[in-house]
DNA sequence: ATCCATGCAAACCCTTTGCAGTCCA
DNA sequence: TGGACTGCAAAGGGTTTGCATGGAT
């Protein structure tokens, strides 16, 4: 569990790495017509803190200040745009986490609860060539890879 | 909605397909010790009896005469048995369906609703290269393909 | 005779919703 | 200012659980 805990609003000094990717999130809603308010940067603020995928509970637990109504229509607006994603791990508990965008899949750690893309794999034609092979055309798809992440296989 | 609807216990008559899946579960269930009862039959053969991937809620309902509870605690241990096997669409709504056995995916179709097995595909094995190139060892994974099955794309 | 399995209802968890007040644009 | 956003609390749905009874082995 690192303490990553981004300072928000910290308008003065080199600001965090996360106070960018919040001011990046913030814009792109803007230019859905979305409000610029304080508890969604919240909201937003905690999603870029976390260091793996998180539940709605943990963002609710991390913003005390904040509704919980608030948290989970700030998680639903996110995954609707697209700027975070969804995770499920193998128990099906659902978790988000800040999409890096374009389509990819995940790979999630049972040790540590890293997530790691899954990106340059082509699972997805073959998976597309083989429901075709049994007359079926695909339109969509669900993939969570489940195991260890290279830190955790090592030791 | 055919109305299959196994008449059970009949060991009278030739009986119907799904009487012998429902014996064929509960022999099973039988040699893990656990308990032939009537209303662990009844749920087993609703299940049977369905044409596609059904809800926890339908088979209640398909069984107004059995408990929910005991509906929810049969289909559970049918799962854990690796008998049924769970089925997450799109909405991610959560189905079952009586398990083919074997490791397997399902193509699901946004129409009719009917689940396919997706076989004689190595995805797996493409992913577990993919995942092992960026250093994860894969375990596990949940996989679903939507789209349309051949039928409905005909029409 | 055991102990597993059942049924009911209440408890639970997670998420959404109604509504009045607040605040951005 | 108006409409979007927020917070609270209450409702919602889907699933699980406690406990006394019933039934399979």
């Amino acid at each position: 569990m690192l303490a990553t805990n981004t300072r928000h609003k910290g308008h003065d000094h080199p600001r965090p790495r996360s106070a960018a990717v919040v001011d990046d999130i913030v814009s792109q809603l803007a230019d859905l017509g979305y409000r610029d308010t304080e508890p969604r940067r919240l909201v937003i603020s905690a999603a870029a803190a976390q260091g793996r995928p998180f539940t709605a509970e943990e963002l609710c637990a991390a913003l005390p200040c904040v509704g919980r109504a608030t948290v989970y229509r700030g998680l639903r607006l996110l995954v609707e745009t697209d700027l975070v994603c969804r995770v499920l791990l193998e128990d099906r508990e659902l978790r988000y986490q800040l999409s890096h965008q374009g389509h990819h899949h995940h790979m999630l750690c049972a040790v540590c609860g890293a997530s790691t893309d899954l990106t340059g794999c082509d699972v997805e034609d073959a998976l597309r060539e083989a429901a075709a092979a049994a007359g079926f055309h695909m339109s969509g798809h669900w993939l969570e890879v489940y195991g260890r992440c290279g830190e955790c296989s090592s030791t």
